[in-house]
DNA sequence: TAGTGAATTTGCGGATTCGC
DNA sequence: GCGAATCCGCAAATTCACTA
Protein backbone atom coordinates (compact mmCIF):
# COMPACT_ATOMS: atom_id res chain seq x y z
CA UNK A 1 0.00 0.00 0.00
CA UNK A 2 1.67 3.57 -0.85
CA UNK A 3 1.20 6.57 1.39
CA UNK A 4 -0.19 9.58 -0.40
CA UNK A 5 3.79 11.20 0.06
CA UNK A 6 4.42 8.05 -2.57
CA UNK A 7 1.67 8.19 -4.57
CA UNK A 8 2.16 11.96 -5.15
CA UNK A 9 6.02 11.38 -6.03
CA UNK A 10 4.81 8.45 -8.05
CA UNK A 11 2.37 10.96 -10.24
CA UNK A 12 4.82 13.48 -10.73
CA UNK A 13 7.74 11.03 -11.24
CA UNK A 14 5.85 9.27 -14.32
CA UNK A 15 5.18 12.64 -15.97
CA UNK A 16 8.43 13.35 -15.45
CA UNK A 17 9.65 10.08 -16.59
CA UNK A 18 7.33 10.22 -19.87
CA UNK A 19 8.90 13.62 -20.68
CA UNK A 20 12.57 12.53 -20.52
CA UNK A 21 11.44 9.13 -22.38
CA UNK A 22 9.80 11.20 -25.11
CA UNK A 23 12.80 13.39 -25.54
CA UNK A 24 14.96 10.57 -25.35
CA UNK A 25 12.90 9.00 -28.27
CA UNK A 26 11.97 12.01 -30.58
CA UNK A 27 14.50 14.44 -29.63
CA UNK A 28 14.20 18.38 -28.88
CA UNK A 29 10.41 18.95 -28.97
CA UNK A 30 9.13 22.72 -28.98
CA UNK A 31 6.85 22.84 -25.42
CA UNK A 32 3.13 22.62 -27.45
CA UNK A 33 4.39 18.78 -29.12
CA UNK A 34 5.80 17.85 -26.22
CA UNK A 35 2.78 18.72 -24.11
CA UNK A 36 0.43 16.90 -26.97
CA UNK A 37 2.78 13.73 -26.99
CA UNK A 38 2.22 13.79 -22.40
CA UNK A 39 -2.09 14.58 -23.37
CA UNK A 40 -1.27 17.70 -20.75
CA UNK A 41 -1.77 21.65 -21.71
CA UNK A 42 1.17 23.70 -22.27
CA UNK A 43 1.04 24.95 -18.90
CA UNK A 44 1.01 21.47 -17.11
CA UNK A 45 4.11 20.19 -19.66
CA UNK A 46 5.52 23.17 -18.70
CA UNK A 47 5.13 23.05 -15.26
CA UNK A 48 6.92 19.39 -15.22
CA UNK A 49 9.64 20.76 -17.52
CA UNK A 50 10.79 23.30 -15.22
CA UNK A 51 11.19 20.99 -12.63
CA UNK A 52 13.02 18.73 -14.86
CA UNK A 53 15.56 21.65 -15.88
CA UNK A 54 15.92 22.52 -11.67
CA UNK A 55 17.02 18.90 -11.75
CA UNK A 56 19.75 19.73 -14.71
CA UNK A 57 18.05 16.78 -16.52
CA UNK A 58 16.75 19.36 -19.49
CA UNK A 59 17.31 22.59 -21.04
CA UNK A 60 15.58 24.92 -23.98
CA UNK A 61 16.21 26.86 -26.02
CA UNK A 62 14.49 29.22 -28.25
CA UNK A 63 14.07 28.40 -31.81
CA UNK A 64 12.83 31.23 -34.70
CA UNK A 65 10.10 28.84 -37.16
CA UNK A 66 8.61 31.59 -38.55
CA UNK A 67 5.95 34.25 -37.71
CA UNK A 68 4.87 34.56 -33.92
CA UNK A 69 7.41 34.05 -31.15
CA UNK A 70 9.84 32.01 -31.35
CA UNK A 71 9.53 28.49 -30.02
CA UNK A 72 11.23 27.08 -26.79
CA UNK A 73 12.43 23.76 -27.44
CA UNK A 74 13.43 21.14 -24.83
CA UNK A 75 16.08 18.88 -25.06
CA UNK A 76 17.76 16.09 -22.82
CA UNK A 77 21.22 17.36 -21.13
CA UNK A 78 24.19 15.15 -20.56
CA UNK A 79 22.62 14.25 -16.78
CA UNK A 80 19.21 13.75 -18.78
CA UNK A 81 20.81 11.39 -21.41
CA UNK A 82 22.88 9.72 -18.14
CA UNK A 83 19.79 8.24 -17.01
CA UNK A 84 19.38 5.79 -19.81
CA UNK A 85 21.14 2.37 -18.79
CA UNK A 86 24.94 2.74 -19.19
CA UNK A 87 26.19 1.32 -15.80
CA UNK A 88 28.65 -1.00 -16.81
CA UNK A 89 30.68 1.43 -18.94
CA UNK A 90 33.51 2.31 -16.92
CA UNK A 91 34.17 -1.48 -15.92
CA UNK A 92 33.70 -2.85 -20.16
CA UNK A 93 36.31 0.24 -20.83
CA UNK A 94 38.44 -0.75 -18.36
CA UNK A 95 38.07 -4.75 -19.60
CA UNK A 96 38.77 -3.73 -23.26
CA UNK A 97 42.08 -1.51 -21.91
CA UNK A 98 43.18 -4.96 -20.15
CA UNK A 99 42.53 -7.40 -22.85
CA UNK A 100 44.77 -5.11 -25.31
CA UNK A 101 47.58 -4.91 -23.18
CA UNK A 102 47.73 -8.82 -22.06
CA UNK A 103 46.59 -10.03 -25.67
CA UNK A 104 46.90 -6.91 -28.10
CA UNK A 105 44.91 -6.07 -31.02
CA UNK A 106 44.38 -9.59 -31.91
CA UNK A 107 43.21 -10.44 -28.44
CA UNK A 108 40.92 -7.42 -29.11
CA UNK A 109 39.48 -8.70 -32.28
CA UNK A 110 39.29 -12.22 -31.18
CA UNK A 111 36.49 -10.99 -28.29
CA UNK A 112 34.73 -8.98 -30.66
CA UNK A 113 34.16 -11.78 -33.10
CA UNK A 114 33.32 -14.19 -30.36
CA UNK A 115 30.80 -11.82 -29.45
CA UNK A 116 29.69 -11.02 -32.67
CA UNK A 117 29.26 -14.92 -33.27
CA UNK A 118 27.07 -14.78 -30.21
CA UNK A 119 24.86 -12.17 -31.13
CA UNK A 120 24.53 -13.27 -34.42
CA UNK A 121 23.37 -17.19 -33.29
CA UNK A 122 20.80 -15.47 -31.08
CA UNK A 123 19.12 -13.06 -33.55
CA UNK A 124 19.27 -16.00 -36.23
CA UNK A 125 17.42 -18.26 -33.90
CA UNK A 126 14.82 -15.57 -32.94
CA UNK A 127 14.38 -14.52 -37.02
CA UNK A 128 14.83 -18.53 -38.70
CA UNK A 129 11.40 -19.29 -39.60
CA UNK A 130 10.60 -15.53 -40.95
CA UNK A 131 11.35 -14.71 -44.90
CA UNK A 132 9.54 -11.25 -44.89
CA UNK A 133 12.37 -8.48 -44.63
CA UNK A 134 9.69 -6.20 -42.73
CA UNK A 135 8.78 -9.15 -40.20
CA UNK A 136 12.95 -9.57 -39.82
CA UNK A 137 13.85 -6.03 -39.14
CA UNK A 138 10.54 -6.25 -36.76
CA UNK A 139 11.90 -9.11 -34.92
CA UNK A 140 15.29 -7.76 -34.43
CA UNK A 141 14.26 -4.52 -33.50
CA UNK A 142 12.43 -5.68 -30.67
CA UNK A 143 15.11 -8.20 -29.24
CA UNK A 144 17.67 -4.90 -29.42
CA UNK A 145 14.71 -3.08 -27.72
CA UNK A 146 14.70 -5.55 -25.00
CA UNK A 147 18.64 -5.36 -24.85
CA UNK A 148 18.35 -1.54 -23.92
CA UNK A 149 18.96 0.38 -27.46
CA UNK A 150 15.48 1.85 -27.44
CA UNK A 151 15.12 0.40 -30.84
CA UNK A 152 12.03 0.37 -33.36
CA UNK A 153 11.37 -0.49 -36.77
CA UNK A 154 10.26 2.36 -39.45
CA UNK A 155 9.41 2.20 -43.13
CA UNK A 156 11.30 4.00 -45.31
CA UNK A 157 12.03 4.85 -49.34
CA UNK A 158 12.77 0.68 -50.64
CA UNK A 159 13.59 -0.70 -47.46
CA UNK A 160 13.19 -0.01 -43.32
CA UNK A 161 15.15 2.14 -40.72
CA UNK A 162 15.64 0.28 -37.72
CA UNK A 163 16.86 3.39 -35.84
CA UNK A 164 17.95 2.76 -32.26
CA UNK A 165 17.56 5.94 -29.61
CA UNK A 166 20.14 4.73 -27.23
CA UNK A 167 23.44 3.23 -27.27
CA UNK A 168 23.81 1.22 -24.11
CA UNK A 169 27.01 0.17 -25.10
CA UNK A 170 28.54 3.74 -26.00
CA UNK A 171 31.76 4.13 -24.01
CA UNK A 172 32.10 0.52 -24.74
CA UNK A 173 32.50 1.09 -28.39
CA UNK A 174 33.81 4.47 -28.22
CA UNK A 175 37.16 2.18 -26.41
CA UNK A 176 37.25 0.11 -29.81
CA UNK A 177 35.22 0.86 -32.99
CA UNK A 178 35.45 -2.44 -33.72
CA UNK A 179 31.90 -3.08 -32.35
CA UNK A 180 30.11 -1.14 -34.33
CA UNK A 181 31.60 -2.06 -37.74
CA UNK A 182 31.46 -6.27 -36.45
CA UNK A 183 27.61 -5.34 -35.79
CA UNK A 184 26.61 -3.87 -38.65
CA UNK A 185 28.07 -6.95 -40.11
CA UNK A 186 26.07 -8.85 -38.36
CA UNK A 187 22.63 -7.21 -39.11
CA UNK A 188 23.46 -7.64 -42.81
CA UNK A 189 24.12 -11.64 -42.17
CA UNK A 190 21.12 -11.87 -40.11
CA UNK A 191 18.70 -10.37 -42.36
CA UNK A 192 20.51 -11.18 -45.50
CA UNK A 193 19.94 -7.24 -46.84
CA UNK A 194 21.59 -4.29 -47.25
CA UNK A 195 21.98 -2.69 -44.96
CA UNK A 196 24.01 0.64 -44.33
CA UNK A 197 24.42 3.11 -41.16
CA UNK A 198 22.90 6.19 -41.82
CA UNK A 199 23.22 8.23 -38.26
CA UNK A 200 25.82 7.20 -35.69
CA UNK A 201 25.90 8.07 -31.69
CA UNK A 202 29.75 8.19 -31.96
CA UNK A 203 30.00 10.61 -35.05
CA UNK A 204 28.45 12.85 -32.99
CA UNK A 205 24.83 11.99 -33.86
CA UNK A 206 21.24 11.56 -31.99
CA UNK A 207 21.04 8.11 -32.08
CA UNK A 208 21.64 5.40 -34.48
CA UNK A 209 20.02 4.37 -37.62
CA UNK A 210 20.40 1.76 -40.33
CA UNK A 211 18.44 1.76 -43.43
CA UNK A 212 17.71 -2.06 -44.78
CA UNK A 213 16.80 -2.24 -48.63
CA UNK A 214 16.09 -5.88 -50.36
CA UNK A 215 19.90 -6.99 -51.40
CA UNK A 216 19.57 -6.89 -55.27
CA UNK A 217 18.79 -10.10 -57.38
C1' DT B 1 13.66 51.65 -48.38
C1' DA B 2 12.62 52.37 -43.73
C1' DG B 3 9.22 52.84 -40.27
C1' DT B 4 5.06 51.42 -38.12
C1' DG B 5 1.28 48.84 -36.60
C1' DA B 6 -1.52 44.67 -37.14
C1' DA B 7 -1.39 39.76 -37.02
C1' DT B 8 0.34 35.61 -35.32
C1' DT B 9 2.22 32.46 -32.15
C1' DT B 10 3.94 31.14 -27.86
C1' DG B 11 5.30 31.88 -22.96
C1' DC B 12 4.18 33.39 -18.31
C1' DG B 13 1.76 33.78 -14.03
C1' DG B 14 -2.14 33.91 -10.92
C1' DA B 15 -6.49 31.84 -9.78
C1' DT B 16 -9.03 27.80 -9.77
C1' DT B 17 -10.15 22.92 -10.02
C1' DC B 18 -9.28 18.13 -9.23
C1' DG B 19 -7.77 13.93 -7.05
C1' DC B 20 -5.68 11.64 -3.33
C1' DG C 1 -4.43 20.17 2.93
C1' DC C 2 -1.34 19.56 -0.74
C1' DG C 3 0.51 19.01 -5.24
C1' DA C 4 -0.54 18.54 -10.08
C1' DA C 5 -2.99 20.20 -13.84
C1' DT C 6 -6.02 23.48 -16.16
C1' DC C 7 -8.08 27.94 -17.36
C1' DC C 8 -7.64 32.45 -18.73
C1' DG C 9 -5.82 36.83 -19.66
C1' DC C 10 -1.86 39.29 -20.72
C1' DA C 11 2.98 39.97 -22.36
C1' DA C 12 6.62 39.15 -25.53
C1' DA C 13 8.78 38.27 -29.87
C1' DT C 14 8.63 37.88 -34.58
C1' DT C 15 6.81 38.41 -39.43
C1' DC C 16 4.14 40.70 -42.81
C1' DA C 17 1.76 44.30 -45.14
C1' DC C 18 1.02 48.89 -45.77
C1' DT C 19 2.38 53.77 -46.20
C1' DA C 20 5.21 57.82 -46.66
Amino acid sequence: MLTKFEVEMNTSIIANDRAIRILKNKGALPLTQLARELGLTNEGARFNLIKLAKEGLVSASAVVTGRGRPKQVWALTGAGHALFPDAHAEVAVKLIEQVKTLFGEEGIRAVISASAQDARLRYQAALGGLQDLEAKVKTLAALRDQEGYMARCEQAEQGYLLIEDHCPICSAAAACQNFCSSELQVFRDVLQADVSRTEHVLGGGRRCAYKIVPLKQ
